[in-house]
DNA sequence: TCTGGGGTCCTAGGACCC
DNA sequence: TCTGGGGTCCTAGGACCC
């Protein structure tokens, strides 16, 4: 190994229960209290929680629970609304303030990143970009460090709150080998119980399993990654490039179900000329149309359609939408309604 | 756990073509 | 035309992530 890669690390940060400490920020007189931020910020409406206030969480309230579930769990709570703009905004600041750090910034969402880094101490650099955000922005944060993208960012759980950890080969297998498997970025709940019928349920029994068993199972590309992602395998990438995005969608889950077909191509309507704003001020025309409907009680199925010729033209993306929904015909009430727009492989990004 | 909104990537079947 | 095999595109659905 040369000395160059030997000191080439991957850090990967993550602000301390992001939205709401922006909230906490702005109603100082809330700390100490719990505090939960989702939906419109009424326990009573269909929405989900988007992040809890440590002291939330004591009451076991998490992010993506029903806001009324989190009101029974924790009744004392303040609810407030979520307020996208605000968190853009704060996490922008954030962004900047790394890009002045000797890193390669490549940012992953509102409230983390990646950074690639050459430094013979990591944990030093850790603890300067830990002070510089709360600096700028008043705000924790936690950070993990890793030999690549995969384990800085498994690394930051564990530095979680207010920590640095560092996560290599080194130590990869006793940390995580009696985990189960969806202590692993990229498994889930329905992997979890599909590798259990294989007789697989920590991460160091899938390290150990046969690839071509699990490739018989999961696909050929899914299942050898699963068991790479074990091992700690990763991406040791990191770069500035700026996102390009595929699609573009609104979607809307209704406060009460809709039945009334013109209500609801009304809506569909609405939905594509928000889509078509989107389309134009992302620069790139629109080839394909999709709509999503979630039936009640819970049944979701989503169709699509190609376009003649990518277009920016609302009346034109409209039409599409709602001949899409016409190919619906289920009459149960709805519950959501959906319209996503894709941009085609070979659109370019804006200048 | 009566389950948001905005995304990405992979899989698989059928159409279509040679 | 009782008919193979391979490649690619389109579409729907599943799983995951923040």
């Amino acid at each position: 190994m040369t000395e160059e890669s030997a000191n080439h690390w991957i850090l990967h940060v993550d602000l301390d229960q992001f939205i709401a400490a922006v909230e906490l920020a702005r109603h100082p007189e809330l700390r100490g209290r719990p505090v939960v931020v989702g939906g419109a910020g009424d326990p009573t409406q269909r929405a989900v929680v988007a992040t809890a206030s440590y002291e939330a969480r004591e009451f076991g309230v998490q992010s993506g629970m029903p806001l009324r579930t989190a009101a029974k769990r924790c009744p004392d709570a303040v609810f407030l609304p979520s307020d996208p703009p605000a968190y853009e905004e704060v996490s922008e600041r954030v962004m900047a303030t790394l890009r002045t750090l000797p890193v390669v910034v490549e940012v992953l969402g509102w409230d983390e990143a990646f950074l690639g880094a050459h430094t013979a101490d990591p944990e030093a650099l850790a603890g300067r970009i830990r002070d510089a955000v709360t600096e700028e922005t008043g705000l924790s944060s936690s950070v993990g460090i890793g030999d690549n993208k995969l384990r800085a960012k498994i690394a930051t759980g564990f530095a979680k709150p207010a920590g640095v950890y560092r996560l290599t080969k080194r130590n990869w297998a006793e940390v995580m080998n009696s985990r189960p498997p969806d202590a692993l970025w990229g498994i889930g709940r329905k992997t979890v119980r599909k590798l259990a019928d294989l007789g697989v349920t920590s991460v160091g029994e899938l390290a150990a399993a046969d690839p071509a068993g699990l490739a018989a199972r999961f696909g050929p590309t899914m299942g050898p990654w699963y068991r790479l992602l074990a091992l700690g395998v990763g991406d040791t990438e990191v770069t500035a490039t700026p996102y390009v995005p595929k699609s573009r969608s609104r979607e809307t889950t209704f406060q009460h179900n809709l039945t009334d077909p013109v209500e609801i191509a009304e809506q569909v309507a609405a939905l594509a000329r928000r889509v078509t704003e989107d389309v134009i001020a992302e620069g790139r025309p629109a080839a394909r149309v999709a709509v999503k409907v979630r039936f009640a009680p819970f049944v979701t199925h989503t169709r699509s359609l190609s376009l003649p010729e990518p277009t920016y033209d609302a009346a034109t993306i409209e039409r599409a939408a709602l001949e899409v929904l016409s190919w619906f015909t289920d009459d149960r009430p709805v519950r959501l309604l959906g319209v996503r727009a894709e941009f085609s492989p070979e659109s370019p990004a804006r200048q």
